[in-house]
DNA sequence: TAAATAGTGTCTCTAAGACAATATCTC
DNA sequence: GAGATATTGTCTTAGAGACACTATTTA
């Protein structure tokens, strides 16, 4: 096949004089939305101790945005997709691989970053409880798990209050998902921000409902939680995640299809041993 | 607040000394995969016609892929998001606006452009059947609306074979959707492509994947009708997305909390008039 | 009147909501 | 035994699937 355009090179001739052309061309960043679930400190003695979302944030040590905090990421390079530097990224900020990880979409409002032209090709991963290395208070570079909570107004429902809590900071946002014609990772819009850096409430925003409408089809819950898992424990993070107690026999019927018993038991508690199951291998989604 | 960092600059000191490295940068591209509905044409005598979804492509007339249909698209400008670089290209090639349009995400493989570093940020927009006005034919620049078929392979589920078939060219591709711990627009792979340039074929299996989760919840298919439609002809649409029949009575009790009647009924058809509805504005989704 | 679509009624079955009852462990 | 969680049972209700029936128009 010797297909000769207009000016009568082949595709190859062609490929061999191309020379690109010298349009401002942007950086292409990757950030990641990373979340974890951990259990809050139990302070009672016997009672289970409860699950808390939450997401890995960096304190900005020079412009722009010093002091601010700010999601993981970096720099696309040329010999690798946006997902392959997404879990580059993860592996250097946290040192875990293998963990679910999915592209939210662009953020590329112009002004973003007050330097230069960038977008960002944002990211969500979702790591197990048991998994998590990085403590608060590894201050190689300022790294913390800040505790999420994010809920729509009363009177707006299209407003999300996002509230990050870390030992010594609260980091503060509003943001408003548009409904326009269109839909997309970028319809979304921040009316206060305090304390995080860029765009990056917005993705925050934007990973947190994307991560709720995957619990509701019942695929997220299991990457947050180590390998064997009590029901209670999945029905935490799920009520965790939507925002709202679950009944226990609904539940349990719900997800029943996609466990699998084990012959272990949780030991030690101070109550009634429960089983352990796992995720069930068949159909994955 | 006047922070200083490391150098004693402040922020707007440290802006005005930026100067950007010169690191290489992508071009980004925003790719449009444009679908509507049309009616087949109805050979017999009073019976309705088929809905047919198609696809918008455009033949390239150079290298790379010279010959082959590939989807609309142009590069981002600085000065836009790629959500108004979306709404732009799709406002040149086809003249409408206001309509659906929904990032589908980032496809970055290295190699797709053999010509240089170029990633796309592919959308999908969904365009009423009456807006259409670039027919088949118009050979400004030989654009063509191509009849789509996907099904997934029986024995391989996760294999779609796609099927796009225009006036005087049918075009195959067999894209398979990896399952690894990732999720996200790059997890397709092409098995086989015959006709399609880049790695269009993926993206278009992506849109496709994307519009039927749609459908599912039922906001999808309003956009692809005009303002005012029929309860079959919205069910059609539906049909034909999903590519099962409906049952009639089902599909109206479902569909009836998000439609309002009109006092409008067709006229001349071949047979009893049926009732207009429009979609009912009042909880968007 | 025949052909075609429009529109409704109803039975069944499944899944979710709600609540209760029982079981089993540790302190 | 008290305190806590684990696990199962069942009644009710909402919605989807399946199928049949009636209504209304034009050729």
């Amino acid at each position: 096949m010797e297909l000769r355009d207009r000016d009568g090179l082949t595709e190859q001739e062609f490929l061999e004089r191309y020379r690109p052309g010298d349009y401002t061309r942007p950086s292409v960043a990757c950030d990641m939305v990373i979340f974890t679930v951990m259990d809050a400190d139990a302070g009672n003695y016997r009672r289970l101790p409860e699950k808390q979302l939450r997401v890995l944030l960096i304190e900005r040590g020079g412009h722009p945005f010093l002091g601010c905090w700010a999601l993981p990421g970096g720099f696309v390079r040329p010999a690798e997709t946006v997902g392959q530097a997404a879990a580059r990224e993860l592996r250097e900020e946290t040192g875990v691989e293998n963990v679910y990880l999915e592209q939210l979409g662009v953020f590329s409002d112009p002004g973003r970053d007050p330097r230069t032209w960038v977008m960002s090709c944002a990211h969500m991963a979702l790591i197990g409880s048991g998994q998590v290395r990085l403590q608060a208070g590894d201050d190689a570079q300022n790294a913390a798990w800040f505790l999420v909570s994010c809920a729509p107004q009363q009177e707006k429902p299209a407003r999300f209050t996002l509230k990050l809590t870390g030992s010594d900071t609260t980091l503060c946002a509003v943001v408003e998902r548009r409904m326009t014609t269109s839909a997309g990772a970028e319809e979304y819009t921040i009316i206060e921000n305090d304390g995080l850096a860029f765009d990056h409430a917005k993705i925050i925003v934007c990973a947190l409902e994307r991560l709720r409408a995957q619990t509701a089809s019942s695929s997220a819950a299991f990457h947050l939680l180590p390998e064997r898992f009590t029901l209670t424990e999945l029905q935490q993070v799920h009520e965790v995640l939507l925002g709202r107690p679950l009944l226990k026999a609904a539940f349990r019927r719900k997800i029943a299809p996609l466990v699998q018993e084990t012959d272990q038991m949780t030991q030690n508690a101070g109550h009634r041993p429960s089983r352990l199951y796992q995720r069930k291998q068949e159909d994955r989604t």
